[in-house]
DNA sequence: CGATGTTCTTGTCACATTGACCTTTACATG
DNA sequence: CATGTAAAGGTCAATGTGACAAGAACATCG
């Protein structure tokens, strides 16, 4: 059943595979790690929440398909960073037919961006908690990939600059905690958070500040990323804690 | 270019692909990083190195595929840490037809279990610099997939217990310590490895001793791995140091 | 306006971890 | 038995970490 010299120039011997490409795009919103979702048009899974793909074509790379899928799908710009995470192809996943799909992770920092979509007949901010613990049942095998890839962004809040793509261009460094507060599912001291993005360049201070929330309490400073986040994180994930909800 | 509902229950509307699956298999060879090849018999690229591998058939998952594959080119236990690690796709990468590969890595601890092949017509171990280097050619796009798979076990190590799968149940401090030494091209002090390794529950002492070397020196104590590794590895890969060759 | 609450910011201190280096132990070889 | 080698154990300064206290700068409410 693999390759012999005989079948090598005989495509038909092997199986055919439709092969796709799926993103799991993350934000925040307002302290909480959300995911866009697109609802589906047709069979299967009619009006089910999926998320955004397609199928790749032969003449791009898989990266080429992962970008213009979001964009068709969603609008969310090109530019945005795109990782590969994981490939699925248990089979029976899609009823239709054999179905191999490629799975992307992308961090987005602004709503805005993620609201308009051309293709899908609609997108929408869900929570990744809900989506998590099966309150919200998403399409094919859907809710596993969101599984590892917010694994995965909780891993690459470790060892790339990732947590920057949540936020703006500027930020506040309660912002930026947050980022890894929602992700990991653990509470940072601030003092200590601050105190170690202050060296070696993680942030660099703008001089702004921005007006204090409804909530009163000294107005933040505003920062932006510094070149450190190039390579690696600041943060070491705390894993002997226990994950505890907020 | 996204799909419709009006097509979305014609199969023959999609891009046909052959969906693949490639396993690197590291190991270790007197402190050197090795890669299990075989070589190819049939076109393209007959007589030329490559991945262990295979097309994935319909009724199996990726992970089957990936072990079934393994086991026939290179009669290696199917038991062994198999983790996928990327997808290649790109156009023209399969100069017969569009093939999508999941690849996989996979660590063993002996050179007496990849000897033996059923299917394929040769295997062997090559150090993994050669391949990296470019001085050992490749089929297809084997040598990125290799570049990559390299990475993820460099990256494994920090975060996995993937170490202990390069020793024997039993093994040396020192042996340990230069699969990290192998894998990340770094120089570790021998006393410190032994402090961080010998609290928290990462080795427990056998009480039995090697015989020591034709070299001379103390007789190295036997350990065995501990729990500490079901979650993470005890070593932060040192970053900021330049790459050096030993 | 002043009291109160909130958030951001700075500071302190004990403790753990790290990297570098040295010394001792236990073998092999000539 | 002298010498070489590798393992094992110990020391010490520097750095990083977690926990916590205190001050600064806002908002709101009475």
């Amino acid at each position: 059943m693999t390759d012999t010299p005989a079948m090598v120039y005989d495509a038909n011997q092997y199986p055919a595979f439709a092969v796709a490409v799926d993103v799991a795009v993350f934000t925040m919103v307002d302290g909480q790690l959300n995911l866009l979702l697109v609802r589906r048009a047709g069979e299967p899974f009619a009006g089910a929440w999926a998320l955004p793909g397609g199928f790749k074509l032969p003449n791009e790379t898989l990266d080429q398909a992962a970008h213009r899928e979001l964009h068709e799908e969603t609008a969310v710009d090109g530019s945005a960073l795109l990782r590969q995470f994981g490939a699925y192809g248990d089979p029976g996943r899609d009823p239709r037919m054999n179905v191999v799909t490629v799975a992307y992770v992308a961090v987005v920092r602004d709503v805005a961006d993620v609201a308009a979509g051309s293709d899908a007949a609609e997108a929408a901010l869900h929570p990744v908690h809900r989506i998590v613990n099966g309150r919200l049942p998403l399409a094919f095998d859907h809710r596993r990939i969101v599984q590892d890839a917010v694994e995965r962004i909780g891993h690459d809040l470790e060892t790339t600059g990732l947590a920057t793509a949540f936020v703006g261009p500027t930020f506040t460094l309660t912002e930026l905690r947050e980022v890894f507060e929602a992700v990991w599912q653990v509470r940072l001291d601030g003092a200590n958070f601050r105190r170690k993005l202050s060296v070696d360049g993680w942030v660099v201070p703008t001089g702004r500040r921005v007006r204090s929330g409804a909530e009163g309490g000294k107005p933040a400073e505003l920062f932006k990323a510094g070149r450190a986040w190039k390579s690696g994180g600041p943060m070491r994930r705390p894993r002997a804690e226990k994950a505890e909800r907020r």
